[in-house]
RNA sequence: GCCGGGGUAGCUCAGUCGGUCAGAGCGACGGACUCAUAACCCGUAGGUCGGCGGUUCAAGUCCGCCCCCCGGCACCA
């Protein structure tokens, strides 16, 4: 039997899974269950990556030892997946003893040869980003965020790889996909590759190096290397496991921001370790809602179950595959999940479904009749056309086009219905009439039953519902869609009972319902992430300073007197602000998008006036104007009500 | 400024190789029907397919220039 092997991410810990994380499991498990409808025998791995600083620190935070905390973090993954009915073969945290083997089986093979090397590395590093950072990085980031460490460091022989890794995209143009992200990928590895620094030794929290246990993993080895140690690579010793069955991977299946990850480090480092490269990379979007991004100061962070509570798990299936073109970015709101949810499985295939079976009851005993002869609507070509279709865009990874056309079978058999008016048919007595509404019932019965099979990847509960209704024996997910063909239903079948598959909503009062439910679901997001207020709140987490430190800042009251754009700059105005010195500052401040330079004049401003001169898009900054903003977002200057005078230091 | 991605009916968006592509769903209005989940069916949307040029027998669909929006980067101290 042809086996099928493909991943998610694995999931950091560092946040609780929120609907971006289950939206590319549903896909991975929409897949999977396609497969399996092919006859393949289909495995979908994923896991939680739970090593690093950041979650060292959230831990810390969260009053718990870092094993403490990721152990729950870890079972909120795992539960959000039972929850969803997302079938999952491997599933694997990388704080496990068996993922430490794999992860030095390979650094061992890399090691010999001699794509490894050690040296030692001074540099200026983000504890927030967790990474070295240039100095020109490090001058625009947060000082309390800025270290100098000077550490030995292993490295990864990357820049040996370029060729090989080209050669990879152009013999296997599908390797990454889809196409932009694969030009995007080509032109970063053209572009010249940089060893990659791949151990830390100022972390505890990690895998220890075999060779030198001082230090540990930095997050490439560890969290990629999953993929191969969740199916038993590096513990073949202990007994048989699944790794010579499943590896190669069919398809790492990944949001677009990892695309380099895994297109470029993860394949160099099988390269360097002779192992079998992974067939496929394949990156999807990001779902935008309202209000952009999500964010928890924003507030707007969106989870699947509350919105699987109201809808259903085919309720959230069906939107995430239907409405965002897979690889797009695609928007998400509640109402547009629940409009869609109406018009497409309450009022689309669940009406269908139930008026079918309610005719078949009505005027046919609750049998399915025999098609003699009659006016079909074309409906067997049809079918025949949204089979290969859809199984063609299926394997192409097109859901919303799958969709499309099964679609286009479901509603030319509405119209077919009204077309042969079956409750007229059956007042007649006359052998014709009996004759057209048996025919019409059973193309009816026939064209649904083929649409069933075809949606129950997406929609696998009302399918199996559907299915049912049909009287079909057994679960509509052993139904091989590569042999679906017009004429399966049987003359004679017992329907089942009517029932509303999929009931329709009220569209405001679901969405209200989804809302709370959010809410809640806030509340015990943070909870487990040990955190005694909702997330919403903006969390102070500066370092504690002291009256002293305060007053090294020297903030004086400034009027400008000029502002004006800076050249090619999109960000920065150049102002000339009057502090009472002799001469006015010259201050660049990144307010271009926000502020208009003729709104600035003779506005007063807070300027921080002992700030060392600092040099962009090649003009010199003597201060900086102070403004407040939300996560990077609009800034907005600090001003005075009243008319302080300029030069008034701030205290 | 550079690199991506977009600008198509009121809204959300499809449009694979240039030739029924000017579309779907939602919303609105009118009608018809009763098997069905106030459902389904029929009709009504006058959108210069961002703008201007070009290639072609033929262009949302290819080329050039321009405008606008969204990401990322280069400048937010």
């Amino acid at each position: 039997m042809p086996r099928f092997h493909l991943s998610t991410p694995i999931y950091y810990v560092n946040a609780a899974p929120h609907i971006g994380h289950a939206y590319t499991t549903i896909v991975a498990d929409t897949i999977k269950r396609f497969r399996r409808m092919l006859g393949e025998d289909a495995y979908l791995t994923t896991g939680t990556d739970e090593h690093g600083q950041k979650v060292e620190r959230s831990a810390h935070k969260a009053g718990l030892d870092p094993k403490q905390f990721t152990d729950r973090v870890s079972a909120a993954f795992r539960r959000e997946w039972d929850e969803l009915g997302l079938e999952v073969d491997h599933f694997r945290r990388t704080s496990d003893p068996r993922h430490a083997l794999a992860v030095c089986r390979i650094f061992e093979r890399c090691l010999e040869n001699g794509a490894i090397y050690k040296d030692s590395y001074t540099g200026k590093y983000h504890l927030g980003d967790e990474a070295f950072v240039t100095d020109e990085e490090a001058a625009q980031s947060d000082p309390e965020q800025i270290t100098t460490v000077t550490e030995e460091n292993y490295f990864f022989r990357l820049s040996d790889f370029q060729q090989r890794l080209i050669d990879l995209y152009e013999s296997q143009p599908d390797f990454v996909q889809p196409d932009t992200r694969r030009n995007e990928v080509l032109a970063f590895v053209r572009s010249g590759l940089r060893d990659l620094s791949i151990s830390r030794s100022s972390l505890r929290w990690g895998i220890p190096l075999p060779n030198d246990p001082e230090h540990v993993f930095y997050v490439w080895f560890d969290a990629l290397t999953t993929y191969m140690s969740a199916i038993g690579y590096g513990e073949e010793e202990s007994g048989e496991t699944d790794y010579e069955r499943l590896w190669p991977i069919d398809v790492h299946l990944v949001g677009k921001e990892i695309v380099r990850f895994h297109a470029v480090y993860w394949p160099a480092f099988l390269m360097a370790a002779n192992l079998p490269l992974p067939r496929q990379v394949w990156a999807h979007g990001w779902l935008i809602f309202q209000g952009g991004k999500m964010s928890k100061t924003k507030g707007n962070i969106v989870r699947a179950l509350p919105v699987k509570e109201v809808v259903g798990t085919d309720g959230l299936r069906y939107y995430l595959l239907r409405e965002i073109v897979f690889g797009q970015d695609g928007n998400f709101s509640h109402k547009a999940l629940a409009t869609r949810y109406n018009a497409d499985l309450a009022n689309g295939i669940g009406n269908l479904a139930s008026r079918t079976v309610s005719m078949l009851s009505k005027y046919c005993g609750g049998e399915v009749p025999a098609a003699s002869g009659g006016d079909d609507g074309g409906l067997p070509a049809l079918a025949a056309t949204s089979i290969a279709d859809a199984v063609g865009h299926y394997r192409r990874f097109a859901f919303s086009r799958a969709l499309e056309s099964v679609w286009s079978l479901l509603s030319r058999v509405d119209k077919y219905i009204v077309e042969h008016r079956p409750w007229m048919l059956a007042k007649s007595r006359e052998t014709a009439a009996r004759e057209e509404l048996e025919a019409t019932l059973y193309n009816t019965a026939e064209a649904l039953r083929v649409a069933t099979a075809l949606l129950a990847p997406i929609i696998p509960d009302g399918a199996q519902k559907v299915w049912e209704a049909l009287g079909q024996e057994g679960r509509v997910a052993n139904v091989r869609l590569d042999r679906l063909a017009w004429g399966g239903l049987v003359a004679g079948t017992r329907s089942g009972p009517q029932r509303a598959v999929y009931p329709r909503l009220d569209v405001a009062k679901a969405v209200k319902q989804m809302e709370a439910l959010e809410e809640q679901a806030l509340a015990e997001q943070a909870e487990l992430m040990g955190r005694g207020r909702p997330v919403k709140r903006i969390e102070i987490d500066t370092p504690e300073i002291e009256i002293g430190d305060f007053a090294r800042v020297d903030m004086r009251v400034g009027l400008v007197q000029a502002a004006e754009p800076v050249r090619k700059s999109r960000k920065l105005l150049q102002l000339q602000v009057d502090i009472g010195e002799a001469e006015p500052r010259t201050i660049l401040a990144g307010i271009a998008e926000a502020y208009a330079p003729e709104q600035l004049v003779g506005r007063r401003v807070a300027v921080v006036a002992n700030l060392q001169p600092r040099k962009m898009m090649g003009r010199v900054s003597q201060g900086m104007v102070v403004a407040a903003s939300l996560d990077h977002g609009k800034p907005h200057l600090a001003g005075f009500s009243e008319e302080a005078p300029v030069g008034a230091r701030l205290t």
